[in-house]
DNA sequence: TGCAAATTTAACATTTTAGTTAAACAAAAA
DNA sequence: TTTTTGTTTAACTAAAATGTTAAATTTGCA
């Protein structure tokens, strides 16, 4: 029964998602890709017709996906503290599943000279970043330019997991050791950025 | 005049530095580093043998220049605040010349299935690790598992410059907008790691 | 100067990766 | 069942990237 969406050109792009943003392969080739999706390299070519379209489209669908999860988090009707709870809720569950997405957006963008970005649209993180003005006043946060309190935000949750195989040489840690250290910093973040 | 250290050897080095770590474009070939070069792609093989060989020669002394820019900074004289504030300063600096540098060690552990990380010799934290612990005992820093501090200090100097194209499309910033951002991280990443 | 060593190059060979095609296969419709 | 459509595969071609060689060039020094 073809056509279904769970389909073959289904699979191919998640094990490539999974190639990419998980594993951080970020050099796998199309053998790579079919092999781990248990296909013929050439069922890649009839779905996505080349590489660069299959890279293209996981590279767009990231963006759309990154710019949702802001938007749903942004958007919340929560008080700002619950929000930014929440969006660190979600956020590490994601990096902990796909560490590697932003690393490969990067490295895309980078490569390819920033021609892709030009296609990108992104929604108005404005309304927020005059959420977190307003908490600035309020005194709640400490009185900076709000975009770095973001940039603190994404940092602090998405920096340890991207470095995670430097990190667990380094400091000695089992798998495990790191796993519990992840989970100590939700309310770690969150204190820090709140100073209480 | 031959075997000189600033000769062709020394200048492709550079060059494939340049392009992973500063530029960011992680798939560069060997004919995209001999172009930027200057020089025909087989001395490339003349001095590195292999496209290998080069990769792992630009990973061992990346790992060695992080190993004691790490070192140098550790075992400074100066008191801890003040220790803190040299080490945002020198890895600021190393993060602005280099953004990509651990991203590309990350990638080749990833690719390279963590073979290459038996080599490394790190040179022992521990000590550092302590005296974070103490400043902990004495309040001046939140209490927490000492390699959180380090974790978040690292995340809070490296990851928006890492992102730098990605937060400049999502602000709307230009370059000079975002170095003007960066410059002021250096007393807000103290203030935020001190809590004053 | 002229020799010897190191360096650089051009031309070629090999390997890897990407892309194409036509045929085999499977499933639904006639 | 046969036809049709969509899916998958094996075999092949093309292009790109890596690796090799031997000759030309440069450089330091006897």
């Amino acid at each position: 029964m073809p056509t279904k969406d769970t389909s073959t050109e289904q699979l191919i792009k998640e094990t490539a998602k999974r190639i990419f943003f998980t594993e951080g392969r970020l050099h796998a080739t199309t053998q790579d890709i079919a092999d781990a999706a248990g296909v013929n390299r050439a069922a890649l070519h009839y779905y996505f017709r080349s590489r660069d379209q299959l890279i293209d489209t996981v590279f767009q669908e990231a963006m759309q996906a990154l710019s949702q999860r802001l938007a749903s988090v942004m958007e919340s009707p929560s008080p700002f503290r619950k929000k930014i709870e929440e969006l660190i809720e979600v956020f590490l569950a994601d990096m902990v599943a796909y560490p590697y997405q932003e690393t490969f957006m990067v490295t895309q963008l980078n490569t390819l000279g920033h021609q892709l970005i030009e296609r990108i649209h992104i929604n108005p993180t404005n309304s927020f970043l005059a959420e977190v003005e307003r908490e600035m006043e309020k005194g709640t946060l400490e009185k900076m330019n709000p975009i770095h309190f973001l940039m603190n935000l994404f940092s602090l949750l998405s920096y340890p997991l991207i470095m995670a195989p430097l990190y667990c040489q380094f400091f000695g840690l089992s798998e495990t050791a790191f796993k519990q250290l992840m989970d100590e910093r939700k309310e770690l973040i969150s204190r820090l950025l709140f100073k209480d």
